[in-house]
DNA sequence: GTCTATATCCTGATAGAC
DNA sequence: GTCTATCAGGATATAGAC
């Protein structure tokens, strides 16, 4: 039989258990707090070896993020139907970036460390990913959706930029303030099935009485 | 006539240029990535006299952020009337919010750095002010409001503590979002009046439609 | 590829003169 | 209160044996 690949990272099997280690370190400590020696403690190697595999610090980071956020958003968008049903567009919105993040914790820690230091990393994967790939790009199937449904009279006008900006950013601010909001509303808990569920139903509601067109208003 | 006192911080006129300085450091590197060395510059001092007047690099993180944090929410709570009208509660809530935050985009960053490393002292400062102080705390005249208008029939019942995280989510994102939207959509300008006045409608307008009590259903 | 040992510089923090 | 000089340890990165 052929070679088996595990991972197709391009790296070997130390290389990928570098970059494994490397997340849970960066992910901690954010890029300047982690330590190299840190890295490769966690890794089972030693600093040699770990500047053997990458050059530098720098280099890992970079590495490390561009991998995270790709898998993510990537499998993010593929995973929200580009329906021509605004109704459904918005409730596979909510239920999917919710979903993801709260079985992705780690994304929101990793996106909240690289804005901090200005996000020049996930500015370009992200960027690459919205507007590139094959096909229609993700926010021009968005935007078309919003604004067939406003001149078929489904919905009222709205500016789809931002309504995609308020669906995610009440979306993910559970997630990014949950240190904070834990400790100042009890019962506020990212990892409970129950909140996130009853989240879903308020944004989703919210959303949607927000923006559909209102009974007898109909006639485009 | 008696002493002048500047600012009343406690500390002496060299200790507010350390602070104002170590602001200027931590804001831009993070508390990892600071150095004294670069505050004590900032500062116009050497880090001799900067130990001396802050024993610690914790130190004088802490006091920074609780002094940015606690000027920024007590006078963003006591900018918003604590009115019984919901529908003035949401506007003057969506106006100060946005203005405040990109009058004191900093604070946004610092935020984002907090969180990054767990939060601490976010959540003592902003678990005081909401739920402290004199008076009825911010958070419970906020809930009786939305209570109120839902008994009264202004407004279908919505949970009052998800429309605040929608509210707070809606209008804070774009501002966290910045550096990588500003990349990825053309436009997007946190520091541009046009752009924030309308996010400002586009937030108010699917609230306020999202949550009104439709014609006619109006006798709860 | 993996290790030990080391180079080189930087870090937060302190001692002690003035 | 403010400085110069310095400590003791830690940082990234490399050299060189195996």
């Amino acid at each position: 039989m052929g070679p088996v690949i595990e991972k197709e990272t391009g790296h070997g099997a130390t290389g990928d258990r570098i970059l494994d280690a490397a997340r849970v370190v960066f992910l901690e400590k954010g890029k300047a707090g982690a330590r190299m020696h840190g890295i490769a403690a966690q890794a089972g190697i030693n600093k040699a070896l770990l500047h053997y595999y990458f050059r530098s610090k720098e280099d890992l980071y970079r590495e490390v993020l561009t991998k995270e956020l790709t898998v993510f958003f990537r499998g993010l968008i593929e995973s929200i139907r580009p329906s021509g049903d605004i109704e459904a567009l918005v409730r596979d919105f909510i239920d999917n970036y919710i979903d993801r993040l709260s079985r992705n914790p780690q994304v929101v820690r990793f996106l909240t460390w690289e804005v901090g230091s200005g996000g020049p990393v996930a500015r370009n994967v992200i960027g690459g990913i919205v507007h590139g790939g094959e096909g229609v790009p993700i926010y021009r199937a968005f935007s078309n959706t919003v604004g067939d449904a406003a001149r078929s009279g489904r919905i009222r006008p709205v500016d789809p930029q931002h309504l995609l900006f308020s669906l995610i950013g009440m979306c993910i601010y559970v997630f990014l303030a949950a240190p904070i909001l834990s400790g100042v509303f009890p019962g506020v808990d990212t990892s409970d099935k129950t909140f996130l569920e009853k989240r879903k139903r308020e944004i989703f509601d919210l959303v949607w009485y927000g923006i559909r067109a209102e009974k007898g208003g109909n006639d485009g």
